[in-house]
DNA sequence: GCCGTTTTCGGCCCGACTGTTTTCAGTCG
């Protein structure tokens, strides 16, 4: 493995550690460290040799703290700080935050209260009515959890593009069988078709949201309703394949389009960009704040081409929103 | 812990949903 990969491995386990601890002081550092885990797992150039010109600092993320960390690592081999924070908990802890529904608050607590460090005693907290009595714990809570433990492992697995194709196609037909909308298509990876798929990801333009969204979740293939909302319904099909549909405006179209297509890097990277214009940009549409504290006045919002356009970009198809120069490469001059 | 075409300090994405509450915390994407 190369320093870059082992770099990023810790510190994105040291994030692991700090939101587990829950400290609210400790939120933006894991969020630092998160982001500079992502960016050594893709950066071109080897930390080595940044390290050897004295240029560490060049990786997007890296300021002195890190800096040092990073050059600790090389010439030790060790990284102090995450040695002292690896001490703190149990490593099997992390395991149970990928239960759906237990997330690092409700570990924690499990752990603090009930000593609680993997899954055989988190099944045993529930059985014998112990964890049903902690604080923000209920009898569907504990259910729930119950579940996640069944479905949990099921769920992550990736799923082929190619194997995807056929559930796509019959999810689009039964939504346009409803009649309950005027615009439905699929979003996030399956859009910017990624050779592997984690869930689907729907997006419908309706009169009749609440109507539609609840002949969402009636789908003749759902095993588990995970939620059902006003604009936003999430389902378990045979076969556990998440797929949730998400349900806006007309107007709203091109932004949500754009915004549950992703990537999630891709994303992030256009708001960035953005807010040095003095901008905004979320499923509902571009905003340009009129007074400080306003919402503001929206600029777009209709089609994609009209919010890249919005944003001083040439649009960008979905198979390119990766975050890896198509949003440098988009830039209108 | 990082960062700056309003800032070297004070922000850092945020809305939807659920379950637990009694007005909100935790999780998810």
């Amino acid at each position: 493995m190369s320093v870059n990969k082992e770099l990023a491995s810790i510190f994105d386990h040291m994030a692991d550690l700090y939101l587990l601890g829950g400290k609210e002081s400790d939120r933006y550092r894991m969020g630092s460290y998160r982001r500079v885990a992502q960016t050594l797992k893709y950066f071109p150039n080897d930390v080595l040799e940044l390290h050897k010109a004295g240029n560490i600092r060049d990786v997007p993320g890296v300021g002195e703290a890190i800096e040092l960390k990073i050059i600790e690592f090389i010439s030790t081999g060790k990284i102090r700080t995450y040695e002292k924070l690896k001490g703190r908990f149990p490593q099997s802890l992390l395991n149970l935050m990928d239960v759906p529904s237990l997330g690092p608050k409700k570990v924690h607590l499990l752990w603090k209260m009930l000593g609680v460090e993997n899954k055989r005693d988190l099944k045993k907290a529930i059985k014998d009515g112990s964890a049903e009595k902690l604080p923000g714990f209920g009898a569907k809570a504990v259910q729930n959890i119950l579940e996640g433990l069944e479905i949990g492992k099921l769920l992550k697995k990736r799923k082929l593009f190619g194997d995807m194709v056929p559930m796509v196609e019959e999810i689009l037909e039964y939504l346009k069988q409803s009649k309950l909308t005027t615009k439905v298509e699929a979003a996030g990876s399956y859009r910017r078709k990624e050779e592997t798929i984690g869930d689907l990801d729907f997006l419908a333009v309706s009169k009749n949201p609440q109507q539609l969204i609840h002949y969402f979740v009636s789908h003749p293939k759902a095993k588990k309703i995970l939620a059902e909302g006003d604009t936003k319904g999430s389902i378990v099909l045979e076969g556990n394949l998440q797929v949730d549909l998400r349900v806006v405006k007309a107007d709203e179209w091109g932004a949500a389009l754009q915004y549950f297509t992703g990537s999630k890097d891709h994303n992030v990277h256009l708001r960035t960009l953005i807010r040095s214009k003095g901008l905004t940009v979320n499923e509902y549409g571009v905003f340009k704040p009129t007074k400080k504290g306003e919402k503001g006045k929206k600029i777009a919002g209709k089609t994609e081409v009209e919010v890249y356009k919005a944003m001083g970009l040439r649009y960008i198809p979905p198979e390119m929103r990766t975050d890896s120069g198509e949003i440098e490469a988009a830039i209108k001059k």
